[in-house]
DNA sequence: GCTTATCCATACAAATCTGTATAGCTGCCA
DNA sequence: TGGCAGCTATACAGATTTGTATGGATAAGC
């Protein structure tokens, strides 16, 4: 009862957290179910808790358990991160980097960057991670980061990119359809793409663009990408970065000069990956493609 | 080769870098010495590095295990304090908290108020972590730490304790029988108890007191607490702290006017740690207690 | 209402991991 | 130089853990 821990229990606990089931974590993890089933019991017995109410379909957490999920997701991420750093372990340009963005930024500037860079150091594995969500490079979720405000922990390798443009803009065949808006007034006359939840952009739009709020939306999606692919499908006006609209499709710009936003962008990386050559290759690589994105 | 690894061989590669040996790694965790021989085997194998390089008076960490020490590091803190969540849980004051603080904080100011925490909540178990290194709290090597630096990072509660102030003391004996000086100039014909290594507390030092550098001191001692031991024990003129030396045995201030530093105080805590009684009662507690302290 | 697909719990055999005992090596001290 | 203490590596028996197979119970789909 007041023995140490097997850190395997650890394991097969954060792996039924994310399963709900001792099922899946068995098949997640590879082993049997009973085993699973088994450490579940011993480390409830270990800590004196239940982790877990059983049902046939499934287990589901106290509130207990929710409260111990972080560290076991802390234990998780530094694993992943021995394994890479092993990985890594050498001379020249080899193992695994990982890296994680925006949705936007993950989806439609970083994959070019990064098929780049892998060929030219074959031997290197990228892992991307998409999410709107900011990644700890503190607890390791990640190695690298590209974000879009000052990173203001110590640590951290930190390198500013620049400013993301952000503007209105629409599909040509929309604006030859519905017309193009000369002034602000305009725009409650158009089919408008924006969030549906209230985000702290939001909150920063509204300020310069009194029309820009949810119930003056035509479509409403909190996907950033399903936004772009809307504009780009010619469904209405929305926000999206300069740089983006450039591309092709070729999306036209509207109210450019009544609605400008700008996000500053970051590169971050943990200090102690500035040793890794292949961090470092990929840190620069990354911060040499989004300049150039940024213009 | 490309499987997942078990988590309980980091805890052994963990315990072997920390015991250098393998006996001393299963001594550790209360394994017999061939598991944790067979753990290193298996991980070496897995991760296809040479972790260590054997030899009869223990084994050796390669660079490869030394880069990757930090990541079993965090998991083992995660671990811990996995464990220190699990025995808080539920309601009311119980289960652990770990405190950590510099060597004459936590061995000469936390003890009493500690000691009187604990009388409140007998069913508290307080961890103290008495280290000059400053604990990395995001990753959970302690719950609440006492720091003498203003804390930069996200994530965590802090509160202004106060300024410690700090001056040259010495005990009444030692001015009995070598006499007070009264001015800067007479420092260099006294006793001076000082640090061997130069630290950022010397160099600010050396700002307003010229005649404090390392060739000057009659003892060098790297310890805060010995130096303080020493000026008890009447060996010469030395820096502490202004409320310690009025205590028993009490200290006489010197040269007060001439010199006087004061290092800003904080309090620091994980944010999760917020809804957690057991630590929200120690913060508290502790709070109060050094504010009192530095009056 | 029946079938099917999941899920958890249990029993037993098999595989794995662990502990004990021992040998071989090195460094230290008298 | 001999004895002691510490370390690693190996062999083998024992204990623990794991996997397979199965039963029971629930929920969804036809």
């Amino acid at each position: 009862m007041d023995k140490p821990i097997g850190w395997e229990l650890y394991r097969s606990f954060l792996a039924v957290l994310r399963e709900a089931s001792l099922s899946g974590a068995a098949r997640d993890l590879g082993v049997a179910q009973p085993t699973i089933g088994r450490h579940i019991a011993a480390l409830e017995k270990s800590l004196g808790l239940t982790l877990f109410t059983r049902s046939q379909s499934g287990l589901a957490p106290t509130e207990a358990a929710l409260e111990l999920r972080s560290h076991a997701e802390a234990m998780h991420s530094s694993a992943a991160a021995l394994r890479r750093a092993a990985e890594s372990h050498g001379d020249g340009v080899k193992g695994t980097v990982r890296v994680t963005a925006s949705e936007v930024i993950g989806c439609e500037v970083l994959p070019p960057l990064l098929a780049a860079l892998k060929a030219t150091h074959p031997l290197l594995t990228v892992e991307l991670v998409v999410s709107n969500r900011v990644q700890d490079l503190l607890r390791r979720e990640a190695d690298i980061a590209v974000r879009m405000t000052a990173p203001r922990q110590e640590l951290l390798v930190a390198r500013r990119v620049g400013q993301v443009e952000l503007g209105l803009h629409a599909h040509p065949h929309y604006l030859q359809r519905c017309g193009t808006p000369r002034s602000l007034d305009d725009l409650p006359r158009h089919a408008l793409i924006g969030h549906d939840e209230e985000t702290p952009f939001l909150r920063a739009a509204k300020k310069t663009l009194p029309a820009w709020q949810r119930r003056a939306f035509a479509f409403r999606c909190d996907s950033d990408l399903a936004q772009l692919a809307l504009i780009r499908a010619g469904a209405g006006i929305g926000v999206c970065q300069v740089a983006l609209a450039r591309r092709e499709p070729r999306l036209v710009r509207v109210l450019a000069r009544s609605f400008s936003l700008k996000l500053e962008t970051w590169l971050t990386m943990h200090e102690d990956l500035r040793k890794s050559p292949h961090c470092k290759v990929t840190f620069d690589a990354l911060f040499a493609g989004l300049q150039q994105h940024v213009g």
